[in-house]
DNA sequence: CGTCTGTTTGAGCACATTCAAAAATTGTGG
DNA sequence: CCACAATTTTTGAATGTGCTCAAACAGACG
């Protein structure tokens, strides 16, 4: 059970939860029982659809990480976004055939909101439409970014930037010596670079090899010196980081904030 | 002038623009004057920076096609979409310092609805709330086909999509004989699909010979026979530039729809 | 101890890029 | 309308990056 009041969660603010106790999972209801909540546990490799009926569903990670998914017909696959510990997402993503889901990358437990028969009447709250769209806007600059990442950087900056942003997200900030732990396979980090399973691991080696990470075991590593892997990329990852959250936190403008 | 009712509009429905006379720029605003609104010329390469101000500014292209853009601080540049005639953006994808911006690709006319004044009775409308995240969604949705493009497509299968996509964009549906024209340089089909300039100029000529395209100049070409280029790739271009138009048209689910 | 899964490493190949130059297109001024 | 300049597109040759196929290695678990 998360009890922690993380101030910089889009949806914080609000009583615990009554499912999981946590505040993490709130959602900006303030009537606060227009939604059928429950807790789900996914081992890895479990989806949740994300089907026009599950528009209405608000998932928020308590435990463990998952991943927005998308396949081609032939079976390709590539991951959109990573979603942590504390981080909300939802069916948006919804087009009634498109090949898309959540999927648990280690075991996660999962905190569903459903709206779906509150609909007619939260369309006139602007408060719970308002926090929708920033869930959405967030995932929208996320997935901007990853655009960027994917079709610009060659295959070294993307590792580079990968285990970095790990750093950041574990730590909320870059902490050198403390090591992080990675919650997935080499395969689904491929997938999430658009690159494929041996680049991964050879790139690492390379890293190994080179100083700039220290591995400990496949899934553990720490970075010795943060700057010297920023001096290896075109974006400040920390100040980025840093940009992310407080725009969570403030709003960047006035429709961002949440109303009292 | 645009004087045309395309019903798919997300943000269509109202009365026409004041500024424009086009009912493709008339944001939801029940108010009808809520926002002060302009038109914008812009010539190829212009931009429009996208800054945490801009977010409460709604930008609908009435004539051209611009590109929402990023760079990294080495000047690597990435479009992360497009968007032609009819369609809404915003500054939305703004943190303060990120390098995002609205690009004419071609000479553009744009139409502003600036509700930066209006910003706090707004957030307390929720049809107005209720069209940006429509907006934001279908951004969304978008970028997050990019990113499995970027990842998962080699360079021909992203030219091919390209072309298709530029078919049906155009059309509205595949008619297979009519020319297309594209209205951006090979340099910025590179930039949108993570190429360089020669391998797409590569592509296009063997595309050229192979006689699945056919080119009457390096901006006009017509596609003989759809199936076969759809059978060269992972994703039914047509069926889901479908399922695009009745989600906007519709709403997937109720929350989508538009109020009244 | 053996099996299964996931990771690492190697060799060879294909694809996309870089650098360079030619060809085509567009724009300008006479 | 033509000639010339500037820009854009196309093509070529050589290089390098990332992928495929294959095998070895490491750790988890029965």
């Amino acid at each position: 059970m998360i009890t922690g009041s993380d101030a910089r969660h889009p949806l914080s603010g609000a009583d615990e939860c009554i499912a999981c106790h946590s505040r993490f999972c709130q959602f900006q209801d303030p009537a606060r029982r227009q939604s059928r909540t429950d807790l789900i546990s996914l081992n890895r490799g479990d989806r949740l659809v994300a089907s026009a009926q599950a528009c209405l569903k608000i998932w928020t990670i308590i435990q463990g990480t998952a991943a927005i998914c998308r396949t081609f017909e032939d079976g390709r696959r590539q991951i959109i976004s990573l979603e942590t510990i504390g981080e909300t997402t939802c069916g948006l993503l919804a087009a009634p055939e498109s090949d898309t889901w959540l999927e648990a990358l280690d075991d996660c437990v999962i905190c569903e909101q459903d709206f779906s028969s509150y609909a007619g009447a939260l369309r006139e709250n602007p408060s719970f439409i308002l926090s929708i769209f920033r869930v959405t806007h967030k995932q929208l600059e996320t997935a901007s970014r990853h655009v960027a990442t994917l079709g610009r950087l060659d295959s070294t900056e993307r590792v580079i930037l990968f285990l970095a942003e790990m750093v950041v997200r574990t730590k909320g900030r870059c902490v050198s010596d403390s090591a992080v732990t990675l919650p997935m396979s080499r395969e689904d980090i491929a997938d999430y670079l658009g690159l494929n399973t041996e680049t991964v691991s050879r790139i690492m080696s390379r890293l190994k090899k080179s100083g700039l990470v220290r591995f400990f075991s496949p899934t553990e590593y720490a970075v010795p010196d943060f700057a010297a892997i920023e001096r290896r990329l075109p974006v400040a990852v920390l100040r980025r980081a840093n940009s992310m959250a407080g725009l969570a936190q403030a709003g960047c403008n006035s429709i961002r904030e949440t109303a009292g």
